[in-house]
DNA sequence: CTTGACCTTGACGTAGCGTCAAGCCCGAGC
DNA sequence: GCTCGGGCTTGACGCTACGTCAAGGTCAAG
């Protein structure tokens, strides 16, 4: 019989490791005294404890490597677990190299230009929703703004508080025309409402499908600021290899304030491929 | 100004996390009601989560982004951080890609043999010791038996109890030669004890290496039983690619007792190559 | 017998939030 | 103006696998 201190010596491990499996019932001491507590272990048991890290290293928790020990999972579970496992490290692998990858870009980026510029791109993935609004073809920013003041207008006063989501703009051409923009002009909403006619052109609700990788800044200021922000997402997009798609859009974060436009803090997404 | 909710839905965050960030000073709301407690948020402040989200995203700490937000950390000191940290993902990547390996050895064993036959087998290292130890070629375990039982009584009659480590015998030839073992039996010991003589040699200390990757399992019994471990470890080893090197160890984990061989419990280690 | 090393249980800390729980607050609709 | 359902507050525990004290009983070599 060891020790506790003893066996894990020959263990290479700490006491309060295996005072915690212990605790866990992953390894009980062969005997423990009654009378002091102290706890003995066979030197046999090393090879249980062996087996307990094998299992650790190939990613098992604590609380999942007692029946795998007992021999009570059959070897076709077994197979289950490990694949899941494999999976579950396969993923863990791609994540950490795109960490490394972004930790890269970066080092460059500071190399080049002296600091981090485009550091508020993130990249996340956009639900399905559903958008309200009109597509129309514009020669100028000005020229949206007084339809979006109609399409505001139109909106608030029809569609219930509750069911209205954020005022957004799409552009849907590949390049950018400055003359002819081709823009979708509304709101998300919740569930579906009627219809609704303006002079020349319906808003209408529709489904946008989910975008898997949208790069997502904040611009604040009015529409003309644009490609600032659209810069910096460029020199992100450009520096990780993938390519801008369409629509982009524009998703007004706070309630726009048409009289202060400068005021305006808008959410620029870019589908990404 | 939003309140929790509504910025937590534009920023896609639970409020959970908005509060969590405010307690650590990560990102404090623009104004806090001094009567309710109501948190609320300006729209530009999504700026600065995107930010908190990209730092995060690179694998700084929560702790360690306030003072790079802020603008606090100079180029190069940046530079440091994130050469630490892209060494950092490195490692982290190199050991989820073994496990990877490990795991996907267990899959191919499992469909070869039904079950996870060297499942006591682990690689770590060993540090560098002192090994208080005699050197002879034997022809025959019972010759090394005889030789063994006098070191034992040599050395725990010499070296004070708490400078005296395990039993062990170390195997120098490469191959294996059941008729000429070359055996250094002996003990590990902490401080080097002066030198014993017996009838054919002498009990000598002398430093053995660290040894980096080192193949362990347990074996109990006589020696005459080592190469079934043997066995489980070459299996395991040449799963993975490695060769197994010289000299192969057997450490006693319990106090040997020359009369119950069969009780025996030996830990085996093989350094690898 | 002493004394220093060893053992015990218990509790807190970790990283980044998720998830209740108990109780006050707000605003949309009547 | 009132109501009621949803929103907001603080506080606390949970998670993973132990590391690290702390206070106090135990063992064994000399």
């Amino acid at each position: 019989m060891l020790s506790i201190g003893e066996f894990s010596r020959v263990a290479r491990v700490s006491t309060r490791l295996l005072r915690h499996y212990d605790q866990l019932g992953l390894l009980k001491p062969a005997t423990v005294d009654a009378d002091t507590g102290y706890r003995y272990y066979g030197a046999a048991q090393l090879s249980r404890l062996n087996r307990i890290f094998v299992l650790k290293e190939l990613g098992f928790e604590l609380e999942a490597i007692p029946p795998l020990l007992d021999d009570e999972v059959d070897p076709e579970s077994l197979r289950g677990l490990l694949e899941e496992r494999r999976t579950r490290v396969a993923e863990t692998i791609d994540r950490e190299q795109a960490r490394l990858r972004h930790i890269e870009a970066r080092i460059a980026q500071l190399d080049d230009a002296g600091s981090l510029v485009d550091d508020d791109v993130i990249v996340r993935s956009e639900p399905a929703r559903t958008l309200f609004a009109i597509r129309r073809t514009v020669r100028s920013f000005d020229e949206a703004k007084v339809i979006l003041g109609r399409v505001m207008r139109a909106v608030t006063t029809t569609v219930s508080k509750r069911n209205l989501g954020q005022l957004a703009v799409l552009a849907h051409a590949e390049t950018f025309e400055p003359d002819a923009l081709d823009l979708e002009i509304g709101f998300f909403v919740g569930d579906p409402p009627p219809p609704i006619a303006l002079d020349d052109g319906w808003i209408a609700p529709r489904r946008v499908a989910e975008v898997h990788t949208m790069a997502v800044c904040v611009r604040t200021g009015p529409p003309e600021r644009s490609h600032v922000a659209s810069a910096r997402v460029a020199r992100f997009v450009e520096a990780r290899g993938y390519r801008i798609g369409a629509p982009t859009r524009e998703v007004f974060v706070a309630p726009f304030d048409p009289a202060r436009p400068e005021s305006a803090v808008v959410e620029m997404q870019f589908p990404l491929r």
